[in-house]
DNA sequence: AATGATTTGTCTAGTGTTTGTCAAGCCTTT
DNA sequence: AAAGGCTTGACAAACACTAGACAAATCATT
C-alpha cells in the first residue's frame, strides 16, 4: 500500500498539467509580455507548445519564474540571473536572506534519489535527531521543485511514519518529534512564497477536533506555489472562526484537512454550520485520509473534494480560471 | 574558518554567479555612489565587468565592502582601513565587539525596537499577516541576543496575544496563526544550535492533556542558547513516552511546561508516575504559568519549578557544573 | 582659535545599456 | 466578431558608467 503510493505519485509528475501563459502570469506575477521577453532575449525557459503554437509551462518552468522574479525584485538584473539553474536561484536569494556562505555546506553533499532521502530521514526520526531531519529536508527543498518535494518526500515521509507508529516500530515520541520539524518546514516553505499583489486568498486549517494538521500545511505549500496567498490557521479551530476570517479577508477558498475519525456527528454538523455562514462564492475544498466518511455531508454543501494534491492543484486552477476569464 | 569558506568558494566555482552593483548597495548598506567612490579612491575591490563594462562583485567583494562598512560605522576613517586585507578587518571588529562600543550598539538597536517590534507583530497577527509576522522574528533575532530575543520579544508577544485572546480583541484564528508561525520560528531556533559532542542531553516536552506547546519550546531555546543537546518532543505527550526517551539517549534533565489547568488530577498522577520510571539521576524540570497548582506533587518528587527563563538557565548551569567538575 | 588642507559622502552632466511595454499584422479559440 | 496568443520591431524610462564638482567634516599648522 505504501509501495503503492509512492509509486502513483511518480506517475503523477510524468503526465503533469501544464499551464499556458495567462495563468503563469497570474501565478508568477509577471506580465506576459515580460515572460515572453524573458524567453525571447535570454531563453529563460523554454515552454512546450500545443500544436497551435501556443505556450505551455511545466511547473518547473513556473517555479523558476517565480524565483526569478524575486531576484529581479531584489535588484538584480534579468540579463545576469537569466542563465542560472534553479538550485542556483536558490542559493543566491538565500545569501541574501542569511549572509553569504549559509549554504556552503549543503552543496557538497550527495545526489542522493528521493528513496535514499526517505530513509535518511526516517533515521533521523529514530534517533530523535530533528536537525538531522531538518537538513535532509532543506536540502532536498534545494534539489527539487516544490511539487515534487511534497509529492515524493514530505508525503510518503508522513505515512511512513504514520504506518510505523501504527506497528510499534518508533514511538509516539518519535512521531511528534517528526511532526514538529516537519511543521515547521512546511510553515517555513508556506512563508517563502510572496504571492503578487492581485493573488486570490485561500484560507487553510483544520476544524475543531482535528489535531493532525500536516494535511492542511500540505495543502498550503501547494495552494502558495501556484500562486495563491495562504492564511494559515492551524489546527482544531471552530468553524466560526474560519467562516469569519474567510469573510474579513475576502478569501476565495477554504481548504479543510480531515485525517482521523471518519464518522464525527460534531464535525457533520460543523460542515453544514460552515456552509450557513460562508457567502456562496466560496469555494470549500476538503481533503485528507478521512473525508471519505463525510461525502455525503460535503456533497449536500457543494463542497469538493480531493484525494491528492494533483487535483488540488487543479481544482485551484480552475477556480481561478473562472474568476478571470 | 571563514577564511577556508572564503578561499574555496572561490576556487571550486570558476564561473560563480556576481552581484551587480545595486545588489551590493542593499547588501551593504552603502550606497551606489559610495562603493564607487571607495573604489576610484582606494581600490577596496576590484570587480570584474561585463562586456558592456557594468561592475560585477564577487562574494568575496561584498564581505569586504560589509566589514569595510562595519568599521566605517564604528568610527575609523576610510582612507585608513581601506587597504586592509579581511583577515586584518575581522580582527580589527573582533577588538571593537569586546570594547567599549559593544554595549552602546547593543542598547541602540534595543531600545527603539522592542515596543516597537511587538506592536508590529501585534498588527500582522491581526492582519494574518503570517509572512511580516516571520519576518519581523527573523530581524529581531539578528538584532538581539536570544535571552533578549525570548525575554523581551518572544514572551510578552505570547502574553500578549493570550490577553488580546482572552479579552476578545482578537479572534481564536488570530491567536491559531501566531502560535503556528511563533512555534515554526522556535523550532529553528532551536535547531540552529549546533551542540558540541559531549552536550548533555535535556528532554522538553509537555505531558498529554497540555496542549500549549510554546512554553516547552521557549524552554527548548532556551537550554540549546546555554549549550545542551535539545530532544524537542512537542506536547501532549504521554508520559510513558517521555520516560522511555529519556533512558534511551541518556538524558540528563527532562523538562515540562504546563500551562492551563492547575488542578488536573490526571497529571498529578503521571507526575509520580513518571517519578517512579525515570532514573533518580535525572532532573526533572518543570515550568509554565499553572505549574504551581501542582506543587505539592512536584515537591514529593524532587522536581524543580522555574518561574521563569532566567530561573531555567541558572537551573541548567547548575546541573552542567555538577556534571563537570 | 583661526586658517588652510584633506577627507569623504553626495551629486550632476553626458553617454551608453538594459529592460518593460507596446503596436502591427497574423493566427487560433470561443 | 471579440478576445487573446504568436512574432517582430520599436521606443522610452530606468539604470550604470565616467569625470568632475561641491560642501561638510576632520585634521594639521600656524
Amino acid at each position: 500500500m505504501l509501495l503503492d503510493k509512492l509509486l502513483n505519485s511518480d506517475k503523477v509528475m510524468e503526465e503533469m498539467y501544464k499551464y499556458p501563459i495567462k495563468v503563469v502570469s497570474q501565478m508568477t506575477g509577471l506580465s506576459v509580455f515580460v515572460i515572453r521577453a524573458w524567453e525571447r532575449r535570454y531563453n529563460v525557459v523554454t515552454p512546450s507548445r500545443t500544436e497551435t503554437n501556443r505556450r505551455l509551462y511545466s511547473q518547473v518552468d513556473i517555479e523558476k519564474l517565480r524565483l526569478l522574479n524575486e531576484a529581479v525584485q531584489k535588484g538584480h538584473n534579468i540579463s545576469g540571473v537569466a542563465k542560472l539553474s534553479i538550485e542556483d536561484l536558490h542559493s543566491v536569494l538565500d545569501n541574501e536572506k542569511t549572509g553569504p556562505f549559509a549554504s556552503e555546506d549543503l552543496s557538497l553533499d550527495n545526489f542522493s534519489d528521493v528513496t535514499t532521502l526517505v530513509n535518511k530521514s526516517i533515521e533521523a526520526i529514530k534517533a530523535y535527531d530533528a536537525k538531522t531531519l531538518d537538513t535532509v529536508l532543506l536540502k532536498a527543498s534545494s534539489k527539487m521543485s516544490q511539487p515534487q518535494l511534497i509529492e515524493n518526500l514530505i508525503i510518503p515521509l508522513v505515512y511512513k511514519v504514520g504506518d510505523f507508529w501504527h506497528d510499534g516500530t518508533i514511538r509516539v515520541a518519535n512521531e511528534h518529534l517528526a511532526s514538529a520539524v516537519i511543521r515547521s518546514f512546511l510553515v517555513n516553505l508556506i512563508e517563502q512564497h510572496t504571492p503578487s499583489e492581485n493573488a486570490p486568498i485561500i484560507i487553510s486549517a483544520t476544524p475543531r477536533g482535528q489535531d493532525h494538521e500536516l494535511g492542511a500545511l500540505i495543502a498550503g505549500v501547494t495552494a502558495a506555489a501556484v500562486g495563491w496567498k495562504v492564511i494559515y490557521l492551524g489546527p482544531n479551530l471552530p468553524v466560526e472562526e474560519i467562516a469569519a476570517v474567510t469573510e474579513n479577508l475576502e478569501a476565495k477558498v477554504v481548504a479543510l484537512s480531515i485525517v482521523y475519525p471518519n464518522d464525527d456527528p460534531q464535525l457533520r454538523k460543523d460542515f453544514l454550520n460552515l456552509n450557513k455562514m460562508l457567502s456562496k462564492s466560496i469555494s470549500l475544498i476538503v481533503g485528507g485520509r478521512a473525508a471519505d466518511g463525510y461525502l455525503d455531508v460535503l456533497d449536500e454543501i457543494g463542497a469538493v473534494l480531493v484525494k491528492n494534491t494533483k487535483q488540488l492543484r487543479a481544482e485551484l486552477e480552475a477556480l481561478r480560471g473562472n474568476k478571470y476569464n
